[in-house]
DNA sequence: ATAAAACGAGACCTTACGTCA
DNA sequence: CCTGACGTAAGGTCTCGTTTT
């Protein structure tokens, strides 16, 4: 699964969901039109008989029995969506994450369901496509977060090799300044310039040795000598 | 040409209902 | 049967882009 390319600079995830084209986040239909009158629609119906059977008599809900409480506020029924609408549903966000008023419109008479209610899924699959993606975002986030903090570690300890290294013996040598070894934190490549030019400043064999391989190691992290970032 | 009002649509937050353990 | 957790449909509000005045 492909999480961050390369290049990024930004939060932005790629992230393969099933049933979920996440190369196309939350595409804008770009279409102004009417219809913002759906707002004030009640779209409760009263759930008669089974689920599918409750889905056939839609356009007639406003007599609904949820409306019969005397003036009251009528009682919030839950509309549960059958399967065959939800299959149908989620194939169409699959395609399209958003719908203009005429596909909201086809898919609503399609399935049987009022726009609004086209609309109100819609808008509550993308939100949870956002949470799910932003969970993988988070849980991603943590796993690099840890990576790079044991990287850190490593590096440090590191450093604290190179610098015992390459310090001299109290009598033969000056203490190195400690600005002679640093990395670049965008290449991660360690720089040591100064006093490592030189040769290594150790008295014993045993110790140049070490010294000599350390060098290797850091000329093989190191393969050009300047970086231009 | 520009500013302000109006409008529409999506995002976001919240509530309420149905289901299940 | 009761209860809490969870999923989800839907209501309300906010924000932003576009159109109209």
């Amino acid at each position: 699964m492909e999480i961050f390319p390369n290049n990024s600079t930004c939060l932005e995830l790629t992230i393969a969901v099933p049933g979920f084209n996440s190369s196309q986040p939350f595409p804008s239909s770009g279409e102004i039109s009417g219809g913002g009158a759906m707002k004030a629609l009640d779209i409760n119906q009263a759930p008669s008989g089974t689920e599918e059977e409750c889905m056939e008599e839609e356009e007639e809900d406003d007599e609904s029995p949820n409306n019969n409480n005397n003036g009251g506020p009528a009682p919030r029924k839950k509309l549960r969506l059958t399967k065959e609408q939800s299959r149908v549903l989620e194939e169409t966000f699959i395609q399209n994450h958003t719908l203009n008023p005429k596909e909201k419109e086809a898919l609503a008479v399609e399935l049987k369901l009022k726009p609004r209610q086209v609309e109100v899924w819609f808008q509550n699959r993308r939100a949870r496509s956002k949470m799910k993606l932003m969970e993988m975002e988070y849980e991603y986030l943590k796993k690099l977060s840890g990576t790079l903090t044991e990287q850190n570690r490593r590096l440090k300890k590191e450093v604290e090799e190179l610098r015992a290294l390459t310090v001299a013996p109290p009598h033969s040598r000056q203490p190195m300044p400690s600005s002679t070894i640093t990395m670049c934190p965008c290449c991660e490549r360690v720089t040591t310039t100064t006093a490592l030019d030189k040769g290594p400043a150790t008295s014993t064999s045993a110790a140049a040795a070490t010294s000599a391989a350390k060098m290797s190691f850091l000329q093989q992290r190191q393969p050009s000598a300047t970086c231009y970032n």
